[in-house]
DNA sequence: TAAGGGGTCACCCCCACC
DNA sequence: GGTGGGGGTGACCCCTTA
């Protein structure tokens, strides 16, 4: 007894090292070899691979019919199925496809094949030929066994198997019973039951009409269950912003289908500039009940660029390394980096003009028109202004007007200005000189009111993070139109960001014409043009 | 036998009625009556309900001690426990607990009590007296039946109350136990398993020392299993933005606890003001594998506000209609009506200088200041800039400068300015007019320049949504304090808005010197003062 | 019905903390 | 090492649409 349990764990041993190749018939065991690959011979080959990821696995007690797995290649309203072929060959062949595990070496797996061409024992088959030689299997339902019934399926798989190899009536022996139940249990300690591979088995036509030609089996690629944790699909279903600076941190609520917190990233990354990617900052913790992400936008791999800049993004996990379908996202320059080289551009002005611009010399005093000076010290409401000098001893203001415009716009960046400089600048003054101030007084007077409202609309900003604010700010400039003739609008739309849309909308149906809205481009597009 | 029957089923019918009532016992049936109510006589009293949401029904097989059903008013750290007193009593007592259904009249409830102080039966009991009559229940675990046993326990309690009212050594008939079971499927198809309610029983010292004179029993509040999913706690753990603005359609992305997209709200509210509220706008495909919603704000109920409103929301069963505690929602004015309010108070100039505001008159030309004007034909940067005029003659620029500085500022809102208006202004000009003219051209120029950066970092924002721009365009107000002191800095680490601290940052630390970091406002606080 | 989903029920774990 | 909480998984049960 003992020596012939020995034995059948010998052969149990043999058979799980691996069925693909050639197998050795131990003496006093039927052999049933593939047939010798030849050069030019009979092959079986796999033409649609089924779909690695999507497919759901079922439960018997789920019922049968939902739906057959599709092929790698399957779309929508062209939908393929696995499919295989064999070469090389005219006449009848039976193609059987079987369950087997997603390890090498590939061993029958406690699933089953379900659907209109299947057996009982988890077994499809299709009959081909003589012309045509290619097996389509549309119908491959694959049921879920669940993990109570793993060995006892297994234990049934096993004895199939080695009938096969023997006799179809064989009885077993308790002691070979015994063997194939420890066998079972040990192969479903191991068995991954999220994943399956399809093994394609084709049977040539012998003389007498029978199928025992067997051609080596031909194994997919791996299947996962799309409702299993780890090897779900991948998906980002929504993002509440697709852009961000270029220095990356900022902050994106992420939506997506089920993910594992400890084993989940988002990749952002580029494929052509020599494959920069980076990857989305957070914890486990930002990964909201497996359903969201909260994360940080990485740097990108240049920080001075000139022009908004899209790459992709995708859930990647980390063990599997499968990816999610990208979503674009873009990063925008730093808007200091195009004053930086505006600056440099800018010609100086006309030297009678100088002490307009206050001591700075040329390439000062931007910022002052833009959004008004920062001077002027009038208490309306509620809002008081305090510059963020350096020294901190000046302050602007109607009454202590002097120097010239100067403050008007170096009050913007008035830490370029030291003091002394102020004081260099006030001297006696010309009857021109006194209107040109008196002018000055008028503009700076506007210039504080607007400043008043600029930096009211600022805090308001500061207090509720409400973008619109500062974008009415710039709404006169809603009617501006770039190189090809787009209005922000148009490039809003272009760039498929409805947020920004929205709040133009808002911004731009404050102006008393809308005619913004209908603005052509150099296409003739308006914004709304169907894209 | 039929007879019988019949007579058990008045009776169970009687018990099925009002357990709580005085029961009238049929003929032939031991009495159990509670006592009669007396004024100023014992009675049975809760002093603290049981905690009604978050509590974790658990089966079997997750293990004893996952923590005891805590008080209504319990805390992190000061927890406290269903509790109840016999009043107007003095004596030992015995005070028994049992879970009942929701809906009135109680029944008992297939679940159990189990913990220290609990019965094999579900039925927790403890002593208490002869001074203190509270008795505090502080290791009650509510233990799920599955729905497969739901029956057979069922049966067992009625048995069990039944043998309550006649004999504790009863054995009923095959016909009773068939009455029995009947009922328990009955009960079992109608009860809600994921509430429960306890019934207090308290029973006082008989002469003879046992405890038999049964007070009528205290129900209490319902108790919701925190795993069920139509009672689960509603959370809001996260929202992308807080703050949006007066006229609503905000997009928000908020993370929550388990909702059921068919049955959840998002309520705006407002607890004084007149008790307003208003609803988030979203479909229940807005709502992401039921721990996202996608929603739009709702306007408030006056959109001329001066000052940004915070109000609350909060989730909401429609269904059950219980709340999650609120987060805070800050609606902001739009920047329109400050304007509107500030154009109607600005006094006009001095006449001398109405030709440098156009032709329009007081109260015109803001804007120009702001963001600066919008002429100025100049190409460079690839951007060119088409005002949204009305007539759509006007071209504004270098070259055909004329009509005084109008076009800078009024060019904000050309559409104010009729054509033929500009064609008034333009007349001989003096040498004063001239040498202004030359000033203000310098002026147009710098202008311009920013109109051209403005513009761009405009059109950057369109194509990416990314604030820094615009707030970039700011930076230089970022001094400036509110009436207390505050910088924006202080007013959005007040506001809780991490985003735009960091927006404010990054814009911050692009100026030469970073004092703002730590400016001091009127209580002396930093920005980044502990709060 | 087929073909796809989503959500639930029981159960099984995992922490952090005494 | 067992409380006092969590989160996640296996199996199952539904529901929409065509």
């Amino acid at each position: 007894m003992d020596d012939t349990h020995y034995d059948m764990n010998m052969i149990e041993n043999e058979l799980m090292m691996d069925l693909t190749y050639q197998f050795i018939a131990p003496s006093g065991v039927k052999s049933e070899p593939y047939l010798p690959e030849i050069a030019n011979g009979p092959y079986l080959q796999i033409i649609e691979e089924p779909k690695q990821r999507g497919f759901r696995f079922r439960y018997e007690c789920e019922g049968p019919s939902h739906g057959g797995l599709p092929g790698a290649s399957s779309e929508k309203n062209k939908k393929t199925y696995p499919t295989v072929k064999v070469s090389n060959y005219l006449g009848r062949a039976k193609v059987e496809v079987q369950l087997v595990t997603h390890v090498d070496p590939p061993r029958v797996h406690a699933h089953s094949l379900v659907g209109k061409q299947c057996s009982e024992s988890g077994v499809c088959s299709v009959d081909v030929g003589p012309n045509d030689l290619t097996a389509q299997f549309n119908n491959l339902g694959i049921l879920h066994v669940t993990k109570r019934g793993v060995v006892k399926v297994l234990a049934r798989r096993l004895k199939e198997e080695k009938r096969k190899l023997r006799d179809p009536n064989y009885q077993f022996t308790d002691a070979e019973e015994q063997a194939i139940l420890s066998e079972a249990k040990e192969l479903g300690k191991a068995m991954d039951l999220n994943v399956v591979r399809l093994r394609f088995t084709a049977y040539l036509q012998d003389g007498d009409g029978g199928f025992t030609r067997a051609l080596k089996p031909a194994i997919s690629n791996p299947i996962y269950d799309s409702k299993s944790p780890n090897a779900s699909n991948l998906k980002i279903s929504r993002m509440d912003k697709t852009c961000g600076s270029v220095l990356g941190g900022d902050e994106i609520f992420l939506l997506c289908d089920k993910v594992q917190k400890d084993d989940i990233d988002i990749r952002f990354y580029e494929e052509d500039e020599g494959g920069w990617e980076a990857y989305g900052d957070f914890s486990p913790t930002d990964v909201h009940k497996q359903y969201a992400i909260v994360f940080k936008t990485p740097q990108y791999h240049r920080t001075e660029i000139e022009r908004p800049v899209t790459v992709c993004l995708q859930l990647k996990r980390r063990k599997g390394g499968d990816y999610s379908e990208p979503k674009q996202f873009t990063y925008v320059p730093q808007v200091q980096d195009k004053e930086e080289v505006q600056r440099k551009r800018q010609k100086p002005l006309p030297h009678s003009y100088d002490h307009w611009r206050g001591a700075g010399g040329p390439g000062r005093g931007q910022g002052g028109f833009g959004g008004a000076g920062g001077g002027g010290g009038g208490g309306g409401g509620g809002v008081q202004y305090n510059q963020p000098m350096d020294g901190g001893s000046f302050q602007g203001g109607f009454g202590a007007f002097g120097g010239g415009g100067a403050q008007m716009s170096d009050a913007a960046q008035p830490q370029e200005t030291p003091p002394n400089q102020q004081q260099a600048n006030r001297g006696p003054l010309g009857p021109l000189q006194q209107q040109l101030l008196q002018i000055a007084s008028s503009l700076q007077s506007r210039a504080t009111h607007m400043a008043r409202q600029t930096a009211g609309a600022l805090l308001d900003y500061c207090s509720s993070g409400d973008v619109h604010i500062l974008l009415a700010m710039q709404r006169h400039l809603c009617g501006v139109q770039d190189e090809n003739g787009d209005t922000p609008l148009h490039v809003a739309v272009i760039h498929q960001q409805p947020a920004v849309v929205q709040q133009l909308v808002h911004a731009i149906i404050r102006l008393p014409q809308q005619r913004i809205l209908n603005t052509r481009n150099h296409l003739s597009q308006t914004p709304l043009h169907w894209r």
